[in-house]
DNA sequence: AACAGGAGCAACCGCACCACA
DNA sequence: ATGTGGTGCGGTTGCTCCTGT
């Protein structure tokens, strides 16, 4: 059909908007509705092109759009959506009142798909990742979590409490990973993360009752992302999208074979064992987290599964992970 | 204070779809 | 059945402001 584009007429202006074209156009839709997007400059008096006056009418102009930040339930509501519907940034919107298509493609694409990013998923199939360096923050987050524990002595029921917590944590995430458990369904999805998620969560309020600085374990691990006045900051833990990704995944977390080697406290365990430095900078060293392994990727280094890892398998790991477990995984930089 | 790099956002561009002649 | 105009949508660009050095 060849047909040309609105906008290429010579003499059109282009780029931002004055205040004088703004009105010209208010006003001229209040008085007479917007009729011909095409016909609609020549009427009001102005030297632009259809296109880009219904554009600056519905994206900024219109009277009932809402300006400002995105609340934590509109956050919540696009992250939703977006799970379902992709990229289809209109039909996000019409979810959205006052909210134009145009500020939550913005919106996704300044915060939120960095968000899912730097917690370990996929933003456009909102799966967890299981590449490594997205796995790898999760890793130390455990590791600070149950060194946390053994540092505040709790009580032998305390800490079996939180071992079976996070027992049925790595239980749930590896169901949401197995195929077999897997449907097409977010919800069902979104019901075994939030499951997670509680429970997530309830871990970390014991920490707090016990006096357990968790913004320190941030920072060092980007568990909870802090990104300023965001959701993650004010509410770290609540919505499944920011749930904790499968930092358990036993394609990634249990089957390095240097990892399972180089474990000196382990030895002759089925231990899981990461290591990391601690908050002091001293060098890194082993933590064992007793009795999550997954079954298949349990124990010596002989039986780690090998069919499906990209880590491991049989054979030395293609990474350092003492090297590796210097840096903050997220950003590859050092820890401070 | 000056500069560089990054983040945020408004606006543009090209394509697709639909209605209608 | 086909061509054309109108509109909407998603991807991308480029400008402005902010922050760190």
């Amino acid at each position: 059909m060849g047909r040309s584009p609105c906008c290429d007429e010579n003499g059109l202006k282009k780029g931002p908007w004055t205040p004088e074209e703004d009105q010209k156009l208010v006003e001229h839709i209040q008085k007479h509705g917007h009729g011909s997007w095409r016909a609609l400059p020549k009427l009001a008096g102005l030297n632009r092109c259809g296109k880009s006056c219904r554009l600056r009418w519905t994206n900024y102009l219109r009277p009932d759009i809402k300006r400002g930040k995105f609340s934590p339930e509109e956050e919540q509501t696009i992250l939703h959506l977006h799970s379902i519907l992709g990229n289809k940034w209109s039909a996000i919107a019409t979810h959205l009142p006052g909210r134009t298509d145009n500020e939550i493609k913005n919106f996704w694409n300044t915060h939120l798909k960095k968000k899912l990013i730097q917690m370990g998923f996929d933003p456009m199939t909102h799966q967890p990742r299981t590449d490594l360096v997205s796995t790898l923050p999760y890793l130390l987050a455990l590791a600070n979590m149950t060194q946390l524990m053994d540092h505040n002595h709790q009580s032998f029921d305390e800490q079996a409490v939180q071992l079976a917590k996070l027992q049925y944590l790595n239980y749930l995430l590896q169901s949401s990973n197995n195929p077999l458990c897997m449907t097409n369904s977010y919800d069902q999805n979104a019901l075994t993360n939030m499951e997670a998620f509680s429970l997530l969560n309830s871990i970390s309020n014991v920490k707090e009752n016990l006096g357990v600085d968790f913004s320190q374990m941030d920072t060092q691990t980007s568990l909870f992302s802090h990104d300023g006045n965001n959701m993650a900051s004010s509410q770290p833990l609540h919505h499944p999208s920011n749930m904790l990704p499968h930092f358990l995944d036993p394609q990634v977390s249990f089957s390095s074979q240097s990892c399972l080697n180089n474990n000196e406290q382990g030895q002759g365990t089925n231990n899981f064992a990461i290591s990391q430095r601690d908050h002091t900078g001293d060098e890194s060293s082993w933590i064992n987290i007793p009795s999550i392994n997954p079954p298949n990727a349990i124990g010596t280094s002989g039986d780690a599964s090998s069919s499906t890892s990209s880590y491991g398998g049989a054979g030395p790991s293609p990474y350092n992970w003492s090297e590796l477990f210097f840096e903050d995984p997220t950003t590859m930089h050092e820890l401070s």
